[in-house]
RNA sequence: GGGCCUGUAGCUCAGUUGGUUAGAGCGUCCGCCUGAUAAGCGGGAGGUCGGAGGUUCAAAUCCUCCCAGGCCCA
């Protein structure tokens, strides 16, 4: 015995290592050798790169930590373009931040402690800025470390800013585009305004968790007076509802809904008869004020769209009239009766309905009150009087004029500015538009350009978003962000605007060139306007900032200073082959885009997306740091590790599109380790442990004649094309399911069928071939599933190809080929025909009580197909313990035929009849005919038109296989030589377990001494040189029942056999 | 209030163009092999597919309504 001496050809291998520190020690390694960089440098770009394979990396706000959100787009980013890298690609990955925008500005004002417009003019927007920008880049350390954590290869160091200079010119040079293109307008947009912060809130200001409080505001209902018209029999009023009373000054219409039923009501008011006319159903809200008033008709809504009526107050008179379209009443299709009127008064400077619905009327948009929320000198009467304060003196004005019909308290749900706390106001801003409903219809068609996972999301979410698509407000009332490149001439009496769309551009005009296009220094280019012969008027930037959106959706041309830069590098880089992100991205940045490239470039973005889901905490809550409802990614890399985070997040229904709940103790994580992680080792473990002990050097080779080798090459093959057309679609968790199937046919089929090829005995220091097959072939398998597995399980591949190879990384290897010829799905077919049949003869066995290792006299497997399982006798034999396997067709004694009708294909041709067929053979009522065919019903079914399907018969102790087709029978008589091997077997396992706790090597030999119960000795003398060649015992004492006197010098360990006590005592024996 | 999505085993989710006895993993129960792995293996139980109607020979699947939850827009 050389085994001592021999080599060790592999590493010693940890069997449960500490899974966090050998990752640190992997991702160490990579940092130290450049691995990544170098697995883009060793893949040509090919001529106007062709062989590159193109990804965007959605640029995130470092203004906060990372969660398991970002890790999952982190790891859809990370795993396709590793896969391309293996397929030979060169796939850059190049980090963006995102870096201007509100977040920021929020940021900045909390810690500044200035809210609002005004006190950021007065701190100074200069030095306001200057914080934005030291603060934007606070977290990029954290995310890098983050991000580097998880194994995520992204350059940081040639990473894009949206801050920089030449991004920021691409920016304007876009706006400019769209400008020449007609695409780029000035407008109006109802916006949430906090009066007392003097600024405008984002959707997200006033969606934050404590916006929304309980506000009690006055409810009034008002009388507008129609003017007449022939018919009218008397005078006639609308009546309105509203919470915001100081709107109604600004009032310009009325919106009905023209399905809806109105009532006409007859009262007398203190001038005589009048009328008054409300929806139907809210009349009954009215009875204390209309109780006893005459219902004279009824009038749908469309009857009324049309009229004029005269106006409460007579600031805006000037745009009814004659001249105007204001004061009359409009259809709308929002209108509804369960609160108010039916009648809905329209302001369209102050909701956002409200203007659209003038607008399509062409009915301007007036706006009477200033930024500090009073009203302007449009209103005179009210003038300087804050909003929320001038509702008492409108309502008493109306109450005066006898138009006010009901006043009342009205409790509601309403948004507060949650820096002063103050209520918010709904107000028309002026603000910047891309026209995108002109650019709707192409979007929707190079759309179907794009490959979309899940694909629903092509003409789903992402299609339907597009259809009903609205023009894009781009400017911001704000401060850090790339300027609206846009000068207005200040006086109106000499209009003139320029968008200017490159520094060259504006140092042309202004004759010095900006080093820098924030503000405030851009805002100080000033020149006096060129159409002003007088001279006295200034062209001046327009304050608005754009919206952070439109930066990135800039960024496939913007982070290469295109046009003025790498013109060549972005012709061979647009669109992107690959991008990721969640769903409401659809809304994002999917979305601007795909427009900004419809607009500049017509041509989409990219080509292919995954539109991933959403994580939620237990219970179906949103992930909340402070309800601390999920663990913070970075526990988790420290205490479980990235590769068993990565595989639980990429193999879930979430890169699907689909929700994923995760658990608040992890535990789904840690199940990633024992599923697939630790399987995965335990057999790199496996392998090494033989292979040193053998000093054997395994080769890839696929050309071993054994069956289970061709078994486990044939799986494999189809593996590596299975993983290949996952993830060639784009199917991640598809992918990660293949491999743990995979995972169970390795592990629990061929190595465990496989075990004693690799621990029988070297002769002469040669491997039999036998054995060298078997090292040769789990190496190859090894090899290729590290490789193919690499983008789903970095680290841990990386560990492992390392040992059995000695390479330096897997990521810098090829696609396995190898096994393209190794394929055979018919052997596959069989093996899985041989493993039902055994794990059948198992289930038989556990519900006759008969343990798997008494060894048993036979197997039978009656039925169908039997000479397919010929070659495979021995290894069912060996697997269920039987000494024979019996291989019949003659089913008669265990089980009948069943009659099973293949609905897919008879259904079509039966049609009604079917009920009878389906009735006929459930009861067994039918018959087999000369011609092979099948009578059932009085119909006659044809071939692929029914199966026979085995039902054991009662009382037989038997199991069909799944398929129905075969039962398998165990004897279950025992003769004395079986009862003798079981408890010889018993024994051998008893020693198995001493050996185990006394900490031998597998390859150790052994001195055995066993005090046993009379019948156990009994059957170890019968079997003694099996129990001896089982347990490598080169000396077996046997002595009588569990004898305290074992030798000295022996470990001695109890164990229980047949219900009596046992001895076993064992030492190492040299060797 | 409107639009979109979801509802399948105790939990997390699959379920192809409607077609046989609705699947997987985890958990649970029972058992067991083992000279790699008890952080293992095998087997069993567990579902009136959210509810009610409808279409059809046939519905988890298509249609309508309702209920519950989520997202978006008001």
């Amino acid at each position: 015995m050389s085994r001592k001496a021999a080599k060790k050809p592999y590493p010693e291998v940890d069997p449960s290592p500490n899974w966090p520190a050998l990752e640190q020690a992997v991702l160490d390694s990579w940092e130290r050798d450049g691995t990544f960089q170098r697995s883009i440098d060793q893949r040509p770009a090919g001529e106007g790169g062709r062989n590159e394979y193109v990804f965007y990396d959605g640029p995130p706000f470092a203004n906060g930590l990372p969660h398991h959100g970002h890790l999952v787009t982190g790891y859809i980013k990370d795993i396709i373009p590793r896969y391309q890298t293996l397929r030979g690609r060169r796939v850059e990955r190049r980090f963006g931040w995102d870096c201007h925008g509100l977040p920021v500005e929020m940021l900045a004002e909390k810690e500044l402690g200035v809210a609002g417009h005004k006190a950021i003019t007065e701190y100074g927007v200069g030095r306001f800025n200057e914080y934005c920008m030291s603060s934007v880049f606070r977290f990029t350390g954290e995310w890098e470390r983050y991000v580097k954590r998880s194994a995520r290869w992204v350059d940081f160091e040639n990473d894009y800013k949206t801050l920089e200079l030449p991004y920021m010119e691409s920016i304007i040079w876009a706006v400019k585009q769209l400008h020449e293109k007609g695409l780029l307008y000035e407008g109006y947009k109802v916006m949430p305004y906090s009066w007392a912060a003097e600024t405008v809130l984002s959707n997200f200001e006033t969606r934050m968790d404590d916006a929304y409080r309980d506000r009690q505001d006055p409810a009034i209902t008002v009388r507008f007076e129609l003017l007449p018209e022939s018919g009218d029999e008397l005078p006639t009023d609308l009546l309105a509802w509203t919470t915001t009373p100081w709107t109604l000054p600004s009032n310009l219409a009325l919106a009905v809904g023209p399905d809806l039923d109105y009532s006409v009501l007859e009262t007398d008011g203190p001038d005589g008869p009048r009328r008054v006319i409300l929806g139907e159903e809210t009349v009954a809200k009215y009875e204390k004020e209309f109780g006893d008033a005459r219902r004279v008709g009824s009038v749908k809504g469309a009857d009324l769209v049309g009229r004029r009526y005269r106006p409460l107050f007579p600031f805006f008179e000037s745009l009814g009239g004659k001249a105007g379209r204001a004061f009359r009443v409009l259809a709308a299709d929002f209108i509804e009766t369960d609160e108010g009127t039916g009648v809905v008064h329209m302001a369209p400077g102050f909701g956002e309905d409200d203007m659209r619905v003038c607008q399509e009327n062409d009915i301007p948009t007036v706006v009477p009150v200033d930024d500090s929320g009073r009203f302007t000198a449009e209103v005179p009467t009210w003038q300087g009087v804050q909003v929320f304060e001038a509702n008492k003196p409108i309502i008493r004005d109306l109450r005066d004029r006898g138009l006010l019909v009901r006043h009342e308290t009205y409790s509601h749900s309403y948004p507060h500015c949650w820096r002063t706390d103050q209520p918010l106001i709904y107000k028309a801003m002026n603000s910047w538009y891309v026209k995108v409903t002109d650019l709707r219809e192409r979007a929707g068609e190079l759309n179907q350009q794009i490959n979309w996972v899940p694909s629903n999301v092509r003409d789903g979410r992402f299609g339907k978003w597009l259809e009903g698509a609205i023009d894009w407000s781009i400017s911001r009332n704000r401060f850090w962000g790339t300027p609206i490149p846009v000068w207005k001439s200040d006086d109106p009496n000499y209009p003139r605007i320029d968008v200017y769309g490159s520094l060259d551009e504006i140092e042309r005009d202004f004759g010095r060139r900006p080093n820098n296009l924030h503000r405030p220094d851009i805002d100080e280019f000033v020149r006096p306007n060129p159409d002003d012969p007088s001279g006295k008027s200034m062209m001046r930037r327009v304050p608005e900032v754009l919206d952070c959106w439109f930066e990135s959706g800039a960024m496939p041309f913007a982070q290469v200073h295109y046009p003025f830069e790498n013109k060549e590098w972005f012709e061979n880089h647009f669109p992107a082959d690959f991008i990721v992100e969640y769903v409401a991205q659809t809304r994002g940045w999917f979305y601007t885009m795909h427009v900004l490239a419809t607009a500049l470039f017509d041509r989409p973005a990219f080509s292919n997306a995954i539109c991933h889901g959403v994580i939620l905490a237990e219970g179906g809550r949103k992930l909340s740091k402070s309800l601390r409802n999920y663990t913070d990614p970075e526990d988790i890399f420290r205490a479980i590790g990235s590769d068993a985070l990565r595989w639980f997040l990429v193999s879930s229904p979430i890169v699907r599109g689909g929700e994923l709940t995760i658990a608040e103790d992890d535990s789904q994580v840690r199940d990633a380790v024992r599923v697939v992680i630790n399987p995965i080792w335990n057999a790199w473990y496996f392998f090494s442990l033989y292979a040193n002990s053998d000093g054997v050097e395994a080769k890839l080779r696929t050309d071993s004649k054994q069956l289970l080798d061709r078994y486990i090459l044939a799986k494999t093959s189809a593996l590596v094309t299975g993983i290949a057309e996952s993830l060639d679609a784009y199917d991640l968790s598809g992918a990660c399911q293949r491999f743990v199937d995979h995972l169970d046919a390795l592990n629990n089929w061929y190595i465990r069928r496989s075990r004693d090829r690799f621990w029988r005995a070297t002769l002469d220091g040669v491997a039999d071939p036998d054995k060298q097959d078997a090292y040769d072939t789990l190496y190859t398998v090894l090899v290729t599933l590290c490789r193919v597995v690499s983008p789903l399980l970095p680290i841990i591949t990386e560990q492992i190809h390392r040992g059995l190879t000695g390479e330096e990384s897997v990521h810098l290897t090829d696609w396995p080929t190898l096994l393209d010829d190794a394929a055979d799905p018919q052997l596959v077919a069989e093996m899985d025909r041989v493993r039902s049949v055994c794990s059948a003869a198992l289930a038989l066995r556990a519900s006759e009580n008969a343990r798997v290792r008494q060894p048993l006299a036979s197997l039978t497997v009656a039925g169908a197909n039997g000479a397919l399982l010929e070659p495979y006798a021995d290894l069912i034999e060996d697997e269920v313990n039987v000494k024979q396997l019996k291989l019949t067709s003659d089913i008669d004694d265990y089980a009948t035929f069943r009659l099973q009708v293949n609905s897919r294909a008879l259904g079509p041709r039966l049609g009604k009849d079917m009920k009878k067929v389906l009735a006929a053979s459930k009861q067994g009522d039918w018959r087999t005919l000369e011609s092979g065919a099948v009578e059932v019903a009085g119909f006659e079914l044809q071939e692929g038109e029914y199966e026979l399907l085995l039902q054991p018969k009662d009382g037989v102790a038997c199991e069909p296989l799944p398929s129905r087709d075969a039962i398998v029978v165990l004897d279950l008589a025992l003769t004395d030589d079986l009862i003798a091997e079981g408890r010889a077997r018993d024994v051998v396992r008893a020693v198995q377990q001493a050996r185990k706790e006394a900490d031998l090597h597998v390859s150790d030999r052994i001195h055995l001494a066993l005090a046993l119960p009379d019948d156990f000795r009994v059957a170890v003398l019968q079997f003694s040189e099996y129990v001896k060649e089982q347990t490598l015992a080169t000396q077996l004492d046997l002595r009588p029942d569990a004898s305290a006197e074992l030798a000295a010098g022996l470990s001695v360990h109890e164990a229980t056999l047949g219900g009596g006590a046992a001895r076993v005592g064992v030492a190492r024996v040299a060797a």
